[in-house]
DNA sequence: TCAGTATATAACTATATGCTTATACACGCA
DNA sequence: TGCGTGTATAAGCATATAGTTATATACTGA
């Protein structure tokens, strides 16, 4: 009958609260299909680095995102192993794509690349 | 390209936000198959009818349900005319059903039905 | 080794949230 | 009309949340 597996209540309110921030849930749409590290984070939101980091910390902290240190920066990435991924994924779906952002900073020349 | 219109991203982080909340989020999927009174979710969430109520309320004001008063009762049900419905319905289909609920409910003889 | 840059953490603060208790309102029925 | 039942609202309180500033940590390159 259910062709997809179902989340615990309780599991899917506390993912659900962690997206029903604004500033969270633009971060997990942008890292869906962009890797991204702190500062750009900071100049995509206009917000302080300190804030920047205690969002990244509740989504890492519950396994939605993977960060991967590479020389003086630290990356973020979706993590698409994560149990409820495909729970993630089909809200995700819904929200218009953000990729003027990283446009934006390209043109800036603030797209962090380090290779 | 896109088969499924997309949310604005302040708008979806509003909905997650009250859905990111164990008792609200029960509700909605309990209200998506069945309606249901405040009386029957006081027995339900063993909460007190204040807290009941005010729950209902914020499901209300952003008119995620609808409701209806039939006699001594307001029975409450799911919006499926709300604008963001496909989005709120898309979230609900990944969480268990709690008919099991209902069914306690309806064992108990609390079950409301007022025809 | 030292300065500069990127990030994390701690401590604090203002506001939001979810409950409680008390009370008001609405309906049905004797 | 008055009482019982169901629901809403108001006010208060404890806790959670999201930001701030200050500071610590980690890496790079001179």
């Amino acid at each position: 009958m259910n062709a997809t597996a179902t989340i615990d209540l309780q599991r899917a309110s506390q993912l659900l609260k962690l997206l029903g921030d604004p500033t969270r849930l633009t971060m997990m749409k942008l890292l869906k299909s962009h890797e991204c590290c702190v500062c750009e984070f900071v100049e995509i939101f206009k917000m302080s680095q300190p804030a920047i980091s205690q969002h990244l910390r509740k989504l890492r902290d519950i396994e939605l995102v993977k960060e991967e240190r590479r020389g003086q920066w630290i990356f973020f990435s979706i993590n698409e192993s994560h149990e409820d991924y495909p729970f993630i994924k089909s809200i995700l779906e819904h929200l218009p794509n953000q990729n003027e952002s990283i446009t934006e900073l390209e043109v800036q020349g603030l797209r962090v690349c380090c290779e």
